[in-house]
DNA sequence: GCCGGAGACCGTCAAGAGAA
DNA sequence: TTCTCTTGACGGTCTCCGGC
């Protein structure tokens, strides 16, 4: 999706991504996920007083300087040689050559096989030209589970041993058609129930006409959810502009630093 | 209070892509 | 070839806000 830079600095956030990279961590990053077509990682830094943690969000781009942007300021932790601004809302990690001691960028060969070598050259560059499905980006965000449950409360056991219980609990599951289910810190999403076996006629017209309803039910929820992924792609790429914004005027400023410093240097 | 424009959201249709 | 999924396009509804 991102990668592409045109020779004005523009990023076509439709084209297709370089592999994805996976950030392991030495020493300061203590949780990270990584989000891999997009080549976004979210890292939890922790913070000075160990209490708070700190949001980041990084850019990694594998032929050009990786850009961290912080959610809010951050005490300097990381070793010497990063560029740190922390009084900014959005603050750049700048990383020319690697000078960003705490992340290591590593090749991931589990998570995306689809740039294998035995791959045919048109199934590549169908790969290089067309703009991946909003499902896709999901899926490489780490999200998209989809799964059909039938009726009734759900638990899912998340932590070692069984701890860490979280209850799903279905509404409006009586109506026909789809549940709304409701994960236990408000979060809800919507299930198409699955039509049960004894009501389906084998009627004409009334069989057209349910059809027609599974069909209508089905788009409109895949309407719903394509725009949710729409919107939750362009968030990304808004977060990535606002990076790209700042990296920008880093590089700006350490431009004209530099550049002061010579003149310095020459009327010495 | 009423009206009109803007924006967000929704449902539906249609076309294209990919899977079976 | 058929079916299913995804998404752009279109029109409808609702809400908010500014002007009158």
């Amino acid at each position: 999706m991102d990668g592409m830079v045109d020779e004005n600095g523009t990023v076509d956030p439709l084209a297709p991504s370089p592999p994805p990279v996976a950030i392991s961590s030495v020493g300061v990053v203590t949780q990270q996920q990584l989000v891999a077509s997009t080549n976004i990682v979210h890292l939890t830094l922790p913070a000075s007083n160990n209490h708070a943690q700190t949001q980041v969000q990084s850019v990694i781009q594998p032929n050009q300087q990786s850009v961290i942007q912080t959610a809010a300021n951050i005490q300097p932790v990381l070793g010497k040689g990063n560029v740190i601004l922390v009084s900014k809302p959005n603050s750049v990690i700048q990383t020319p050559q690697g000078s960003l001691h705490a992340l290591q960028v590593v090749e991931t060969t589990a998570s995306d096989d689809s740039y294998s070598d035995d791959e045919s050259p048109k199934k590549r560059r169908d790969l290089l030209t067309r703009r991946p499905s909003y499902r896709k980006i999901l899926n490489d965000l780490g999200g998209g589970e989809i799964a059909v449950i039938p009726a009734g409360a759900i638990q899912i056991s998340s932590g070692e041993g069984g701890q860490s219980i979280h209850t799903l609990s279905m509404t409006n599951s009586g109506t026909a058609g789809a549940a709304i289910v409701q994960y236990a810190q408000g979060q809800e999403f919507f299930v198409p129930v699955m039509a049960q076996s004894g009501n389906i006629t084998s009627g004409g017209g009334e069989d057209q006409a349910r059809k027609r309803e599974m069909r209508l039910l089905k788009n409109r929820e895949a309407a719903r959810e394509c725009r949710r992924k729409k919107k939750e792609y362009i968030k990304c790429l808004e977060n990535r502009v606002a990076v790209l914004e700042n990296q920008n005027k880093a590089l700006i400023d350490e431009l004209k630093s530099l550049k002061e410093l010579y003149c310095k240097q020459k009327t010495e």
